[in-house]
DNA sequence: GTCTATAATAGGATAGAC
DNA sequence: GTCTATCCTATTATAGAC
């Protein structure tokens, strides 16, 4: 295991508090402290607080999609897999002690006030949701009956509700429930 | 119309504040100007910044059940109330140009950092649970087929999914899909 | 590349005159 | 009740030494 790069500490760092106290509530000052660099080291890396923003994020979505791709290798059957789906956001709130998704998050803090980052967001998005319907589509195959775009946007908006609901309630209930409805969705 | 108290133009402003820029984005500074009153005049209304948060809240889940009795007067069938607090979220969507829920907002924004906020946010979210569980059970009376519990949790999901995917979408798209899916899920 | 010092501004909040 | 003036701290960001 290589030593971490200057670089990579400032953004971990930074990540971590964007992620759990919010943006604006996460000062350049607190960044430097926890990350134990000089603000003039910060500033050489990153060229404003929005530049690390932009990294976090997309640092956010790669892992992401490298957690969900782990979660499901070996699975083939799409039934399987979109059970694993499931699955793998609810292990992300526990780990995180339910800090929600990072994309909603931001969204909610910023609003319409930066348009890259709303744009992020909604492309994050899209990128999920095709990954369901990737599933749904194959699903059909060996049964033919269902819906399929309305099956995804169903699976799809079942998850965003429940991420929603176990941040609020700081529990995974939401996603127990999701896997029975989803269960009781594909025949 | 009775002249517009100065504390409710305060509350008024600040609101509409948080929740289109977000709360720690929204200083004391714009607050007063945009109410056109000294900053000594606020600080006589409110005893602090956390204090217009906790008047803020209590006046949009006081507007929140509000308009929804309203939504839903003159409707007896529970087939009909179901589908009216759907649309009701759409149109409150629609109306503030797709802003998305106050309380999750909040959540996404302070999270951790403020119990009070927290516990709110989390009842607020039971009542509107409870609200939908009634009109469930109501429903079922006349179609005991049903599981009362699970179809609460899924209509109740699929909402609050469409909530935030309404949000980051800035479209109803989602509201339709799931007046859909609703519709599907009642025999 | 990393550091310290400092600028320039905005934050929330209070005191006291009227 | 409303106002102005002011306090103290924190904010993001830059300059320049090493």
């Amino acid at each position: 295991m290589k030593k971490e790069k200057v670089h990579d500490r400032i953004l971990r760092v930074a990540s971590e508090l964007f992620y759990k106290q919010g943006f604006n509530s996460t000062g350049i000052n607190q960044i430097i402290a926890e990350a134990d660099i000089a603000i003039g080291s910060l500033y050489n890396h990153f060229s404003s607080k929005n530049d690390l923003l932009h990294a976090y994020l997309i640092k956010e979505e790669n892992n992401w999609f490298e957690g969900l791709e782990k979660s499901l290798v070996n699975l083939t059957e799409p039934g399987k897999k979109l059970s694993s789906i499931i699955d793998y956001r609810k292990k992300l709130q526990q780990s995180s002690k339910f800090a929600g998704c990072h994309f909603i998050k931001i969204i909610s803090e910023i609003g319409e006030g930066n348009p890259v980052v709303s744009a992020f967001a909604k492309r994050h998005k899209e990128k999920q949701k095709e990954v369901i319907h990737t599933m749904v589509k194959e699903y059909s195959e060996s049964n033919p009956s269902i819906d399929i775009d309305l099956t995804t946007e169903q699976i799809f908006l079942l998850i965003e509700g429940a991420v929603v609901s176990s941040t609020i309630n700081k529990n995974n209930d939401s996603f127990d429930q999701v896997k029975k409805i989803v269960q009781g969705l594909l025949p």
